[in-house]
DNA sequence: TCCATATATGAGTGTATACTCATATAACAG
DNA sequence: CTGTTATATGAGTATACACTCATATATGGA
C-alpha cells in the first residue's frame, strides 16, 4: 500500500524533469476524460454490460453525434472497448478500475458535503 | 467494498434525474480539478508538508499569479487548506485521498502503457 | 443495385478556462 | 505614515473542447 504509493510518486517525481512532465500530462489527461458528466453518464450506462450506440443515445438523452464522440474519447483513453456486430457497434468497459476512481471521488465529496449529499437522496 | 460500490452507484443513478445531474456534475468537476498538470505538480509539492506560495512558485517554475490561481481552485475544491502566518500563506493537503486517485490513474496507465511506462524511467 | 439503418466525422460555434501582465490588498519593518 | 515583501485578483488573450448540423461511411435487406 505505502509501497505502491512510493512507487507511483517515484514515477511522478523523477529527476528528469522533461519526462516527468509527460507523465503528469498523461495523468492529467486521464482525469480530464473523466471530467465530463456526459462521459460519466455513459460509463454508468455501461457498468452492467455492453451497449450499442443507439442504446446509449437512449440512456443519455444526448444526440447520436455527441454520444459517438464521447465514446471515441473514452475508447482512445483505453477506458472502453469496441465490438462491431452487423450494423451495431457495442461498447464495453475495458478498464473497470475507473469505477474505483469514481468511488474515491464520491467518498471525498460525501465527506465534504455530508449534509448536502444526504439531501441529494443518498439513503438506500 | 462491493457494498460501498453499490452505495455510490445508488447515489449516482437515482431515479430523480435532476438531482442525479447535479451529482454527476459535482463528480466531474472534481475530476476536472485534477485534470491540470500544474495542479498535480502543486499537489505533489505539497505531499510532504505545507508550503507557502513562494516555495510553490519555486517548486513549479510557474508565475506567482498562476500558482495563486491554481491554489485557489484547489482550495475551493476542498483539496487544500490555507493558513496565514504573517506575510506568508501556507497551503496544505486537506484531502489526502487525492493521492489514492492519482495512484489509481497511474495503475491504469501503467497497465495500458506497460512498456512506455517502463521507458519513462519507472524503475526505482 | 438501391434503399434503410447504425455509426462516424468534418465544419462551425460557443463556452470554459489556463495563462500573463499589471495592479490591488495585506502585513510587517522602520 | 512610508516602503517592502507576499499574495490575490481584474482584465485580456489564446486554446481546448463540448455541442450541433449536415453528411459520409458501412452493413444488411429487398
Amino acid at each position: 500500500m505505502d509501497c505502491q504509493r512510493r512507487f507511483v510518486l517515484g514515477w511522478l517525481c523523477m529527476n528528469r524533469k522533461r519526462l516527468s512532465d509527460q507523465a503528469l500530462e498523461l495523468i492529467a489527461a486521464r482525469f480530464r476524460v473523466l471530467g465530463e458528466p456526459m462521459r460519466l453518464r455513459l460509463l454508468i450506462a455501461l457498468e452492467d454490460g455492453e451497449r450499442n450506440v443507439t442504446q446509449l443515445v437512449d440512456a443519455t438523452q444526448a444526440t447520436q453525434a455527441n454520444v459517438s464522440r464521447h465514446l471515441q474519447t473514452l475508447t482512445e483513453a483505453g477506458i472502453l472497448g469496441r465490438r462491431k456486430e452487423g450494423l451495431n457497434v457495442f461498447y464495453y468497459i475495458s478498464d473497470p478500475s475507473i469505477f474505483e476512481l469514481c468511488e474515491g471521488v464520491c467518498g471525498s465529496l460525501q465527506k465534504r458535503f455530508g449534509d448536502q449529499a444526504r439531501a441529494f437522496g443518498l439513503r438506500a
